[in-house]
DNA sequence: GTTGTAGTTTCCTCCTAGGTTAATTATCCA
DNA sequence: TGGATAATTAACCTAGGAGGAAACTACAAC
């Protein structure tokens, strides 16, 4: 057993929890921009430097960034194989999503004919 | 302004942090397959009703399940909005993933390429 | 009424997350 | 060598999350 060794559930569990933050998130967008250095990315926000770096740790350490050394710099880039599990596991549960707003929009459709006939004018529901 | 106003970037931070458990992540995927009650829902958990009871509460906040009642029954039901937003999300970053695991690919068929000297002009290999 | 079932709330403990300041490491450059 | 720049680590603080136990609310059935 290897010692990076990490039951999926715990995986997703550090993923989401990585995400739950928005100088996180904010921090993933600039990234899909392009590669950057920790001052780079803490520039846009009124924080220390140590907690910016902090997140970054939080943030390679669930596997959404890695980083290459460049003299005293430490880029950091997207790495993509969390962000594509996130799609993964909500697109699970599109078939939900798709059924329930298919059904709404069925309800809304059947108001609205129900409404058209004897509408002449100004009889909006709400 | 409704009293429900909320940021979308203080809503995201509560729809990650909601999915950053895995008893509520279980919980969300028992609800896929059907609504259920409270202790139905507790079932399956080495887990004391109470912290069943909270965690239900963090996903109704958060808006992934919606509650009715039924005499002593509180029936839970899974609402799709917040799993189609982070559906939405992760999306953002398709393009970027999908290039990165492109060009990865690149790299591995030209070093497979290499590694096949002897193959004639013009081959490809998949 | 009383009793039973379903679920929530309160209070407690333990632990971690997010932020600060100050000190430290690593690397370049004059 | 010594100083400037980039970034991390250390020490600390506060707030909140996850869980348990016990008490409580709500409804039903007898």
């Amino acid at each position: 057993m290897t010692a990076t060794a990490m039951l999926e559930e715990d995986r997703l569990d550090e993923t989401f929890a990585a995400l739950a933050n928005s100088t996180r998130r904010a921090i993933l967008a600039r990234l899909a921009q392009s590669d950057a250095t920790v001052n780079e990315l803490a520039a846009p926000f009124a924080m220390q430097l140590p907690a910016i770096s902090k997140h970054i740790k939080v943030l390679e350490r669930a596997g959404f960034i890695v980083r290459s050394r460049n003299a005293q710099f430490r880029p950091c880039r997207l790495a993509p194989d969390r962000l594509a599990e996130v799609a993964t596991w909500a697109d699970q549960y599109r078939s939900i999503w798709d059924d329930r707003f298919d059904r709404l929009d069925q309800q809304l459709s059947r108001r609205r004919r129900a409404a058209q006939p004897t509408a002449p004018k100004g009889t909006n529901d709400r």
